[in-house]
DNA sequence: TTCAGGAATTAGAATAATTCCAATTTAGCT
DNA sequence: AGCTAAATTGGAATTATTCTAATTCCTGAA
């Protein structure tokens, strides 16, 4: 069904919206379901790019507004590596990147909960971590894409 | 000494240079000494105004191009966090950093060896690490400051 | 020591990602 | 159905950084 609002679990969506008292639009909804469509770790433009695919009249700054709504609400997360654009990943496990610095891909990586305790406990006394960010680069055997 | 270069070990600095085929220019001693100078994790636009101080007639290109030259030559590294203007810090030992969100001041944190080792063992068979980036965020007491 | 040629620097324009703004549209309530 | 605040829109603005073409500076061969 071509244009169609890609699909996915509206109860999460909805729920995790008005729970901040934000309105599940269907702006929003789209820009949701193309990051949990394609996990290729999309920046905001490819997800403009597809988005329009499906909602043709919506303007970037509407992508960037919803990213942002839906990182507050905990639905997605930023990848920040390096000064490359931001991209958005739908998984919400504690979990690394890997950058290859050939293609360009990002992979996740998983941290099991003994090295992320470990993370955790280098933060010095009289510091409160909110956020840790663990990111490799190097490069990815061809096998792997 | 007002408006004189700050001093630091020069042969490090030369030898660096030098070792690339690159010249060890006034105005690469100048940032790489404002870098050594304020541990401060200074950007880009910070160090040009400290440069200016000793070498007034230092544009901003040449900052970017001395700063690229001297990450180039290992001699400081680039600080990215989030989508902040990157920043740059002459500590080469391995090292995270934590940005405290209301301050904006980054700390060094340091990575013991046995936490280092279990962080690359997360880089899964067939990809090659050649850099590893830790960051933490969150809130600094006061008596940090 | 001079001079040729490449390296480095300069000022300013250009770019890329993101944010801002004012006007319009929409969703949810009465 | 109509009101009001929230969301979206298109386009302008901003910010950090990179590019470009012209100039200046080193360095090493003559």
């Amino acid at each position: 069904m071509p244009n169609s609002l890609p699909s996915f679990n509206r109860d999460t969506f909805n729920t995790a919206l008005r729970e901040k008292g934000l309105r599940p639009t269907k702006q929003r909804a789209c820009v949701y379901g193309v990051i949990l469509d394609k996990r290729d770790h999309p920046t905001a433009d490819d997800i403009y790019d597809r988005v329009k695919r499906h909602l043709p009249g919506t303007s970037f700054a509407t992508v960037y507004n919803c990213l942002e709504t839906l990182v507050g609400c905990d639905l997605v997360r930023q990848v920040n590596m390096d000064r490359s654009p931001t991209r958005y990943c739908p998984n919400l496990t504690p979990h690394a990147h890997f950058r290859c610095t050939q293609s360009g891909k990002i992979y996740d990586v998983e941290i099991d909960n003994d090295t992320l305790s470990l993370m955790q406990a280098l933060v010095p006394e009289g510091f409160e971590a909110e956020n840790l960010d663990l990111s490799f680069s190097g490069t990815a055997k061809p096998s792997n894409n």
